[in-house]
DNA sequence: ATAATATGAACGATCGTTCGTTCAATATAG
DNA sequence: CTATATTGAACGAACGATCGTTCATATTAT
């Protein structure tokens, strides 16, 4: 039940959530190719093969285009919640994350998206809560990994588990956005990052 | 020497060196506060109390002085080159640097311009150079204090010290990032950074 | 006198948005 | 079931604003 309870569903509504969705989905080809700002709204309604006027039927404005894409991006997340969720050793889990996490950070279009992002997050504060949101909901759920890590005596007892937490997402990101720029390839980043981060957190025999 | 050999240096070359840099100041205003594509060329005319036309006499176009920017960004490193060159111990030395990078990158305006100029590095290739530029400085110096400390015992023997860098210097930056959007003090996230590397890298007792 | 510097009007392009209109799908009345 | 009313998706011209850049012209230092 995504929808709420009143819904006959009309073939119309589908036709519509079709249209929002090609345009959703053409703006976010968009913003990859030239930057949200080098984006036109014209660009937009070309590429999901829409009129001009008929976007702002179905979005607000420019503006919002992007705050849906924000949102949608949270959803992307799932699967590495999932991995944090299991309840194998925390080393077990905290690597499995890491090289699944790194594997999606592989992709440029991951990257450039979340990076178009973090840099209107700055002077947006919608975009910036739901950027902060986005981020918190991993953070969480790799704290708690931390967390029962340290409990179990499997991972040092580090004293700030959610800083931990924020520099492990830190320094794969940074590496993912390396390796876009330069030729290093995200799988050696990958090796380099789970070999750093293991040494600062498993205990010291 | 900054300049080649012939210049009487007159006085209407200094007059037009100030207004250079009376340009480029207030183009870097005019960036923090609304991004580089929200910037007009106007914007930064009357920021640097210059008329419309007379910017073009001393930039070619609005590209440009985003360029000059990024190159300008460089000569700020210096006193951190400056820091690692040191001979004391290496894990001294870097820690030395991580506080006095972080303590730089505690104001905001230099996270946020470097922003601004690492999400321009996508798509411009010759700030995209610049930017690598910039960074391989920086990781060069430190990754030479890494080497040192390895072959001093000083430090654990990582598998790739070049790869170790750049992941402190992301690790920092990174955090820099989230200290402007959320409300997490820069001192907090050095503190927790100079703990997480130190007990990646100095080796096991 | 010459060449550099300074000015702001003007240019064409493009921006995000609004507008009036058409038209097919849906809801309602008979 | 048929006829009518209502809705909102779809369109593209048009709007005013602003964009980066150029230009003719005036001023100024050498």
């Amino acid at each position: 039940m995504t929808k709420s309870g009143k819904k006959p569903a009309t073939n119309r509504d589908k036709a519509t959530a079709k249209r929002r969705n090609q345009i959703l989905e053409a703006a976010v080809i968009c913003f990859l190719e030239r930057g949200y700002h080098q984006t036109g709204v014209r660009d937009i309604a070309t590429r999901a093969g829409v009129s001009l006027g008929n976007l702002y039927n179905h979005f607000p404005g420019k503006h919002d285009v992007l705050v849906e894409i924000a949102m949608l991006e949270r959803q992307e997340m799932e699967p590495f919640l999932k991995i944090l969720a299991a309840q194998s050793p925390a080393p077990k889990v905290l690597e499995k994350f890491l090289k699944a996490y790194g594997k999606y950070l592989a992709a440029p279009e991951n990257v450039i998206l979340t990076l178009e992002i973090t840099s209107e997050a700055i002077r947006q504060p919608d975009i910036a809560q739901l950027f902060l949101e986005n981020g918190d909901e991993l953070t969480n759920a790799l704290t708690a990994v931390l967390r029962r890590g340290i409990e179990d005596g499997d991972l040092r007892r580090v004293p700030d588990p959610e800083q931990v937490s924020q520099m492990i997402l830190d320094v794969l990101e940074g590496g993912a956005y390396r390796s876009v720029l330069s030729k290093v390839p995200m799988r050696k980043v990958v090796g380099s990052v789970v070999d750093f981060v293991q040494a600062s957190l498993l205990p010291r025999q």
